[in-house]
RNA sequence: GGGCGGUUAACUCAGCGGCUAGAGUAUCAGCCUUACAAGCUGGGAGUCGGGGGUUCAAAUCCCCCACCGCCCACCA
């Protein structure tokens, strides 16, 4: 490819580029954060990615605002850390390995846990570091000297400390309970690792013949399998049906067992019989029925999911194969009343879809209520607070209704509880340090296989990364951290409990704001996913169009809404951005002449740069207070029509005829504006676009370093210029007024124009005089005059109307009258809409009383400009009517 | 059952009490103007989901309705 004399290839290479770039990046240190150096501490954790996982569309999102701030806030000079690692994910990881081995077709129980979970570290060493090396493709600048992984030693101990602590507090505890089980995974869950689907189901009417009586008790149900555990049924007590039954017995169906008949308010009248068959085994309100009514619990499904002898002939049958045969033998015996359709809720595991078996078991739970009062407290006194504000409410509502979290998991790949059961007496020890033998006893201690809910160990992720349990230097200094980057989907999940342990361990929040984000869907607003084939790989995005365009397009479609629909098309758009930045580049760095940035920032000499550096300072405002409130998708609207209109297109071709010109010091002043304006340029996009305006920093004379640890520009009243900006509009409204025209009479290009100003303003007027050698080009002009105050409009010229004063287009031989009458009509119709809507507001004594005085009085003010331009229109439609007349 | 969002141009979205409701894409017309045709210039395009209310003023606030989506939830 073919440089030019600036050394800048014709288009930005971006797949070169940016290993080159990332790799210089991180080989210099400049991620490493110092807690010795100076500066306010700016500290995100990642949320930490699966080591199951691959990059996906919703890591870019979050990576890619994480780096923005981490990057914007380490050019500011704030002592900034942006902790990585990942997540041993549990139950997704130990599915990934088991399904490995069964492919060699081995199984886990086969190969025992000890070499099983060496297995596991075997398979997360080799695959484990798939997503961290794609997050550098996007150009994440973490800190990867402190990577951490959920179960590596230092965060393992911390585990096991939060553990012991909590059990000694009393605020862990064991027991039976009926939990959530999912029997593939063969572990219990946490009530919010179900998934409730609706599916389409039967309500199946059986008929419970009452013991001594004639009488038969339907009861409605839609898992007739879990009859085999029923151990009563129950009535409401107001319910007239079934008064006389209250007390009595019935038969179970298939079995010879008898049970009560209870009364409990907590049944519906209303809903199938009124009866209630109660399975407090299998059925988290029939457990607490049972607990009420000391009524015994009967399981008759096992951990896989099939029944057990307590279903006699049923035994050994998986519990659906099971519900078919056996409603086949209740038709048979008479005891099927009948079977309705029904839609309702079926929990299923979030992990691997299939529906989870309430079941009896003896758990480890953690007491969250202290806990997560203290959590709720801390966002509504606004020691944190949400970004969008709204994601509080739904924070609240789960803290408020929370009950205690299930955190045993019957796998192997996790921390595995340190409890140990004494096999002679029964004690369970909870210890920091693993005992030898049994305190109470002295007998042999059998430790317990279970593991802890991954999310437990995540749960400490701001603070056990930061090496707690020990007081080191970083957890000194950056504890707690500043912003929490993350998606609304593990609000609950995640942050909650990270607010709960963080609030409890640390006496102080983990993080100071949580920004949440929307979800990316694809271009139809539907969710990814592999079974619809609609995934987009991220980094497939990023070898076609780029990290920067991508990360552009993410940040622009960062509102605050729900979802975030991505379209290649979109990213393509940015594509473009990312070409126009590099070729706006090209002109200035191949036109500099002797400026050099390190020259410093000049004292701007001509209209167009005083111009341009007050625009430039008010989006140096803008994008500063868009970051601090973390609206990015108002900032990259910002900067791109900063960049596309402002400099581009008006500022660069503004003073190109100065910077071709003759004229020397202009030329010299034009540059050094140039070299200062685009280097303020690059340092605002950077956060956003980091690897091609670090390229182009590279490719700019005098500047120092690396852009990512130059200084992020900061607004200067000097140098905002309101009357610049004033004659440089006017310049504009001439230029576009002259353009419009041309396109409206279909002059072509070819066509030399000679526009005429009339101004009464003098300082626009020789603002004009002094500049229009400028706008020639743009305008297709050849001269540009400026009417004086006496001088009547030509006759044959077009006309347009502004607040200032006219612009008119002598048009010999080209002008169609009609055409100029027609052009004239709209602008009037419109003109006239709006000064009719003004005039009925001003005419309205409530709105000159009630309304605020600025209001009125700019009302006022447009409406007298509107006038004037009016009576221009009016007079030159007259005009123009005359001489259309015969 | 409870809660939260959304409905604005052909498409994707922004605006959330006060300039003639904006942008990108798409579209139409004219241009290869020595940074960029991945470009330049000009134009068209919207009863802001429906209905009611509050207000001097409503896309914006309140109420009702419709449709779409999400989350929470132990009614079998």
């Amino acid at each position: 490819m073919t440089r030019d004399a600036a050394g800048l290839d014709k288009n930005f290479n971006h797949q070169e580029a940016e290993a080159r770039l990332y790799k210089w990046w991180e080989e210099s240190g400049f991620f490493r954060a110092d807690p010795a150096a100076p500066g306010r501490p700016f500290v995100i954790v990642i949320p930490p990615p699966n080591v199951t996982g691959k990059l996906h569309m919703g890591h870019a999102l979050d990576e890619t605002l994480q780096d923005i701030l981490t990057r914007y806030h380490r050019m500011c000079g704030d002592n900034t850390l942006w902790l990585p690692g990942t997540d041993h994910a549990g139950i997704a990881t130990q599915n990934v390995v088991e399904r490995a081995l069964a492919a060699e077709g081995g199984s886990r129980e086969e190969l025992g846990r000890e070499k099983f979970v060496e297995r596991v570290w075997r398979w997360k060493n080799e695959y484990g570091a798939d997503i961290v090396h794609q997050l550098r493709r996007l150009g994440a600048s973490c800190d990867w000297s402190r990577e951490r992984f959920t179960m590596d030693e230092g965060l393992s101990r911390a585990v096991r400390e939060v553990f012991v602590s909590l059990y000694e507090q009393g605020l862990i505890y064991r027991d039976y309970y009926i939990i959530n089980w999912c029997p593939r995974c063969r572990t219990a869950l946490a009530d919010l690792e179900v998934e409730h689907e609706d599916r389409p189901d039967h309500l199946y009417y059986v008929r419970y013949p009452v013991v001594g009586k004639e009488a038969v008790l339907t009861v409605a149900t839609t898992r007739p399998e879990t009859i085999f555990g029923d151990t009563a049924v129950a009535v409401n007590p107001q319910d007239s049906r079934f008064q006389d039954l209250i007390g009595e017995k019935v038969l179970v169906p298939l079995t010879d067992r008898v049970a009560p008949i209870i009364a409990d308010s907590y049944v519906d009248p209303d809903f199938g019989t009124g009866a209630l068959k109660v399975t407090p085994a299998h059925d988290p309100n029939d457990f607490k029925l049972g607990q009420a009514h000391r009524l015994p619990s009967l399981k008759c499904i096992d951990d896989d999911g099939r029944m057990n002898q307590a279903a006699g002939r049923y035994a050994g049958q998986d519990r659906f194969d099971c519900r078919r045969n056996m409603l086949a033998e209740l038709e048979e015996g008479g005891l099927l009343e009948k079977t309705e359709p029904l839609t309702h809720a079926v929990g299923v595991c979030y992990r691997c879809k299939t529906v989870v078996e309430p079941n009896l078991s003896r758990q480890w739970f953690v007491r969250t209520a202290p806990l997560a009062a203290r959590a709720a407290r801390a966002v509504r006194d606004g020691e944190t607070a949400f970004v969008p504000k709204n994601w509080e409410k739904t924070y609240f509502e789960w803290l408020d209704n929370i009950r205690d979290w299930c955190i045993s998991r019957q796998l192997w790949w996790g921390h595995q509880i340190p409890a140990w059961h004494c096999l002679s007496c029964g004690q369970t020890i909870v210890s920091r340090e693993d005992p030898l033998a049994c305190p109470y006893c002295g007998e042999d201690l059998e430790r317990d296989p279970d593991v802890l809910d991954t999310w437990f160990s995540s749960a400490l992720w701001p603070f056990s990364t930061l090496g707690w349990p020990d007081q080191s230097p970083d957890l000194a200094r950056y504890y707690p951290t500043t912003c929490l980057v993350t998606g609304f989907d593990i609000i609950f999940f995640w942050v909650a409990r990270m607010m709960m342990m963080g609030l409890h361990f640390m006496k102080e929040t983990p993080f100071r704001t949580v920004i949440i984000h929307a979800l990316v869907k694809d271009a139809e607003g539907r969710k990814m996913s592999k079974s619809k084939g609609n995934v987009v790989d991220p980094l497939n995005i990023v070898d076609r169009y780029g990290a920067d365009a991508f990360r552009f397009t993410l940040c622009s479609l960062a509102g605050h809404g729900r979802d975030i629909r991505l379209s290649d098309e979109r990213v393509a758009g940015y594509g473009k951005f990312v070409n126009k930045l590099w070729n706006a580049a090209k002109l200035v760095l191949n036109n500099l002449g002797a400026a050099r940035l390190s020259d410093g920032a000049p004292a701007p000499l001509t209209l167009p740069d005083r111009w341009l550096r007050s625009r430039l300072d008010r989006t140096v405002r803008l994008m500063r207070r868009h970051l601090d409130e973390f609206y990015y998708d108002r900032l990259a609207d910002v900067i791109y029509h900063f960049v596309w209109d402002e400099f581009c297109d008006w500022h660069l071709e503004l003073i190109k005829p100065m910077l071709y010109g003759e004229d020397e010091a202009a030329r010299v002043s034009v540059q050094s504006n140039l070299v200062y304006s685009l280097s303020v340029l690059l340092k605002l996009l950077h956060p956003i676009m980091p690897f091609v305006t670090e390229e182009l920093w590279s490719k700019l004379p005098g500047a120092p370093g690396s852009l990512m640890l130059a200084p992020f520009p900061e607004g200067d009243d000097q140098v905002l210029d309101p009357a610049a900006e004033e004659r440089i509009g006017f310049l504009m409204d001439v230029t576009r007024a002259t353009r419009s025209m041309r396109a409206d009479f279909g002059l072509p290009q070819a066509q030399k124009l000679a526009p005429l100003v009339k101004c009464g303003e003098p300082a626009l007027a020789s603002a004009l005089e002094e500049y229009s050698p400028l706008l020639l080009k743009l305008m297709g002009a050849e001269s540009l005059g400026l009417a004086g105050a006496e001088t009547a409009k030509p006759r044959d010229a077009a006309l347009a109307a502004f607040p200032w004063g006219e612009v008119w287009l002598p048009l010999a031989g080209h002008i169609d009258l009609a055409e100029e009458s027609r052009r004239l009509e709209k602008e009037l119709a419109g003109l006239g809409k709006e000064a009719k809507a003004a005039r009925a507001k001003l005419a309205n004594a409530d709105y000159v009383n009630k309304a605020p005085e600025e209001i009125v009085e700019e009302t006022r003010e447009r409406l007298s400009a509107m006038e004037a331009r009016t009576e221009t229109l009016k007079r030159s439609l007259n005009l123009l009517r005359e001489m259309e007349a015969p």
